[in-house]
DNA sequence: ATAAAAATTTAGACAAATCTAAAAATTGAT
DNA sequence: ATCAATTTTTAGATTTGTCTAAATTTTTAT
């Protein structure tokens, strides 16, 4: 496996490509910043391999040896991001590029000795969850904070843009995975939240509040 | 700078292309299992970059940036190598293959800080020294076992061949860095010796003490 | 149902890194 | 000093992954 067929694999799968409906060309292209033309003829070469079904102007789906494919590379990826925050003191917004470059790190011993080393993780940095050895893979429940009705408290366990400019306003306004958020109040006019966190009171836009994953209770 | 060049580079420096003397193609094609015609293509684009030195038919060596920047490389494969071992429980023949791939991440806060994890270690697992930040380099002060004196003694801080089979043949008999040594007797014969090292004696073949440094005392 | 728009594929080109085979330069032996 | 052997370079081809531009297929709007 070459890192860009790694790398094609990996985007499939984020757009969905694991489920029945295929991913269009021009889907991969946009997610990867390439030309829809080299999508054509990588889809064919992984379609060879026996790692994607692919019938021309139908789009890309992962086959069944492409999903486990794919979940490896995300295993390593969101276990590197683990070990530069937890090892290495690596903010969240920093990790996302190292990680790129660490997951295509061939050996199998290597990443399960990350995966002790860290007391095999479930999640992420961002909340994130880090599919097993087998290839198990789990989605955490959880609901955008957008989505709590006013009154209602959950616990922020992840963020859905990961951009370096979205993760460090929320570290400027002390906003953590694992914090306590209560809904005060709703503004109709344009969506924005005042919001209880750790004891301090915060007006938020709609923005971030579609950017934030809650748990609730119930 | 790609992964090739990398390699190139750090192969022209463990030839001496550090020095004066150019390094021929061959040696260059012969290390890195090859084509001189490669290495020729190569060179010129080294050259272009002003990484090394390059006249037809007068081999190569290393301008000063081409020097810093391999010995950059050589510190990451050998700070690489000294994490698997102290962090991940590798075996010091393991290591090499996977640090060949680590050392071309390209981040200098990662390995800014596995430095730190490790708390600046001076040399790799097989008693290689380990190039500071700066690029200064200081090769121990040693000798090969085979050229001490009938009861001399050393420590052993290093191999020469770091070939899987010579280090599982040092493993398998308790020879490890730090370790005490004397020299017994030496056969005439056939170069081999009798030495004692940590309480036990052992037989060792001339091949075995050409491939071990040691230091001494004087 | 058909034409226009959009999406996708094909054909042909390019850069990087490699190779083979042939040509050129250097080295070494007498 | 010459010629054969060796080393090195050049020329041209190959593979991988990409691109542009043109052709084809599908979708959408009327």
């Amino acid at each position: 496996m070459t890192r860009s067929e790694e790398n094609y694999l990996k985007t499939i799968f984020h757009l969905g490509g694991s489920q029945a409906t295929p991913i269009s060309t021009n889907a991969i292209a946009e997610q990867m910043e390439t030309k829809p033309s080299s999508v054509t003829d990588m889809a064919k070469k992984l379609a060879d391999k026996g790692l994607v079904h692919y019938k021309r102007y139908q789009g890309v789906s992962l086959t069944k040896t492409g999903v486990r494919t794919a979940l490896g590379i995300i295993r390593k990826h969101r276990l590197w991001e683990v070990f530069l925050v937890k090892k290495l003191d690596f903010t969240w917004d920093e990790v996302h590029e190292v990680a790129e470059q660490l997951e295509h790190i061939k050996s199998e011993k290597l990443i399960d000795k990350i995966d002790e080393l860290l007391d095999f993780p479930k999640y992420d940095p961002h909340g994130d969850p880090i599919p097993t050895k087998s290839g198990e893979f789990q989605e955490r429940d959880k609901q955008l904070l957008s989505e709590l009705p006013v009154n209602a408290r959950g616990i922020c366990v992840g963020v859905k843009d990961t951009s370096s400019s979205f993760l460090k306003f929320l570290d400027k306004n002390d906003i953590a995975l694992g914090n306590e958020i209560q809904v005060l109040e709703k503004e109709d006019f344009d969506d924005s939240l005042r919001i209880e966190i750790e004891g301090r009171q915060l007006h938020i836009s709609h923005q971030i509040a579609t950017n934030l994953y809650v748990k609730t209770d119930n």
